[in-house]
RNA sequence: CGAGGUGUAGCGCAGUCUGGUAGCGCGUUUGGUUCGGGACCAAAAGGCCCCGGGUUCGAAUCCCGGCACCUCGACCA
């Protein structure tokens, strides 16, 4: 027994000895993708795809009830688009790729294919916004982009991935902030109450911020093994783009005046932060809200009196309960093979119900956050196991949040720092200056994450350079 | 992009040095017994040996070029 359990481990390479292997290992096992024969580039299989989904829908709902619509844009951008806001094309161009021809004809101007929508959105809301009364515009949309990464990883950083992406046209300065810190805030609630990810909330550096902003902020995740992952980020471009591409609208008062903009983002990374955030030596741990399924019945037995009965009709109960939940009523697999299936792949709660249950009239359950173990009365099913999915969703957020704070520390010097970012955030008081950013990261390989919204100082002097500092910034190690 | 490693059945691997009929374990299929933490017996199926060239009578094995994954760097809205 203990042998062959054994035999099954070995399948997934344990976290602590090598994280990125034990990622590969849970992204593959757990059916969530699967590699391509185009360089870079995953195909999300239907497992991790309903994740995506789900995601989704939790966001676009949020999107709605804030005043956005979706629309679609083409993923062709021609260059010439592209080139139109000179620090955007910059930031950009090492990593667009080309369409030269169409059919059997070379085209006059090459396309991008879409590394990011800005230009697009920009030239047609030229076209769109003529009056104050036009604005606010609030647009967003689901679509996937292309950026020819050097390095690769499923769901991290992959050649196309899937996101949203929402642009929104304002009259004034302070609408296009307010915008950009409301749905920053949006992305911090999702991930802190959908996806049970702490995240830390703020605005990046100059150095960091998005090729063309003029103001970035992002919501930074900690992985296991302490390195920081951007999982959202909202910008405010001010007029860097609504100049060049000519974004105006006559004002009230007869005046032709230059629009704000903002744009903001989140993407199938998350899904990325999710395991790295939660996942453990079995394999993944799904946060409740966007399990695909919340709960798995496992029949025990299922030949004796009443078994498979009271399975179905225990499934049955908790779909009209709204819970998402999975009968496995597979026969040619023993129990004991589907608790460790379903713990790969992160079913947040298991219930068994075998001859020795229904005598008692209750399902045992096994909780994945914690693996405690438990019963729960059939005759009040969708309300137990209601209870137990919120909690677990509290208790995996207060897990991460424990081993953030373990690994966030504020330091005072430059010695602290360059030990503090080998395995967390390091909190400092930073001068601003870009040389200090770039010897940081030169010398222990960690960058600026973001200066939180809660700027009391840790002290008066740069961690780097020892003058007159009045920032706080995270610094990390990131992906 | 640089250095190193790996690629053989669905999964995990041996075989490669020294060229000569493709192997093992698990899984899969069928039948039967099982069923509360990866069950057992019996029979069977399953391979462009990562891809493309080359050397050779003959290539999983040798040579050249790609691709993918892993480790450490570099780069990165």
């Amino acid at each position: 027994m203990a042998k062959a359990k054994q035999e099954f481990v070995q399948h997934i390479t344990p976290r602590d000895e090598n994280f990125s292997q034990w990622y590969t290992d849970v992204v593959t096992q757990a059916d969530l993708m699967d590699y391509t024969p185009v360089r870079g580039a995953m195909a999300m299989k239907p497992y991790g795809n309903r994740i995506w989904e789900l995601i989704q829908a939790a966001l676009d709902k949020r999107f709605k009830e804030t005043g956005h619509e979706n629309v679609a844009m083409p993923m062709l951008i021609p260059e010439s688009l592209l080139l139109k806001e000179a620090d955007h094309v910059e930031g950009f161009a090492p990593e667009v790729a080309w369409v030269t021809q169409g059919g059997s004809e070379v085209l006059q101007e090459r396309l991008a294919v879409r590394p990011t929508s800005e230009t697009i959105f920009c030239t047609m809301f030229a076209k769109w916004v003529h009056s104050w009364r036009d604005l606010p515009m609030k647009y967003n949309q689901w679509c996937s982009v292309m950026r020819w990464e050097k390095t690769t990883r499923p769901f991290l950083r992959t050649s196309e991935f899937w996101w949203q992406e929402g642009h929104t046209v304002h009259a004034t300065a302070e609408e296009a902030q307010e915008e950009t810190l409301q749905m920053l805030e949006i992305y911090r609630e999702l991930c802190e109450q959908v996806l049970s990810i702490p995240v830390f909330s703020g605005q990046k550096s100059d150095k960091e911020k998005f090729a063309g902003a003029r103001a970035t902020y992002s919501v930074e995740a900690m992985m296991q093994d302490g390195k920081a992952l951007q999982a959202g980020t909202t910008h405010n471009f001010g007029t860097n783009f609504s100049v060049p591409f000519e974004i105006k609208y006559l004002s009230a008062e007869g005046d032709l005046k230059y629009c704000h903009e903002t744009s903001w983002g989140v993407s199938t990374r998350l899904i990325g932060a999710i395991i790295m955030t939660h996942g453990d030596e079995r394999g993944l741990k799904l946060p409740p809200r966007i399990a695909p399924y919340q709960a798995v019945i496992l029949p025990i037995a299922a030949h004796k009196g009443g078994v498979t009965e009271r399975c179905a009709q225990a499934a049955e109960a908790l779909k009209a309960a709204g819970i998402r939940v999975k009968l496995d009523d597979r026969d040619n697999v023993s129990p004991g093979w589907k608790f460790n299936e379903w713990e790969l792949k992160g079913v947040p709660l298991r219930l068994e119900i075998g001859p020795r249950d229904i005598e008692n009239g209750v399902a045992s359950y096994m909780r994945r956050d914690t693996y405690e173990k438990g019963t729960i009365p059939l005759d009040a099913l969708p309300e137990g196991v209601n209870a137990l999915l919120e909690d677990i969703g509290r208790q995996m957020y207060a897990q991460a949040l424990a081993f953030r704070e373990t690994h966030t520390k504020d330091v005072h010097s430059y010695e602290e720092l360059k030990e503090q970012v080998q395995g967390g955030y390091a909190r400092a008081m930073w001068c601003g200056k870009r040389a200090c950013e770039d010897r940081i990261k030169e010398e222990t390989g960690a960058t600026s994450r973001n200066m939180p919204f809660d700027q009391t100082p840790i002290g008066d002097t740069c961690v780097c350079c020892g003058e007159h500092a009045d920032r706080v910034m995270y610094f990390a190690k990131a992906y």
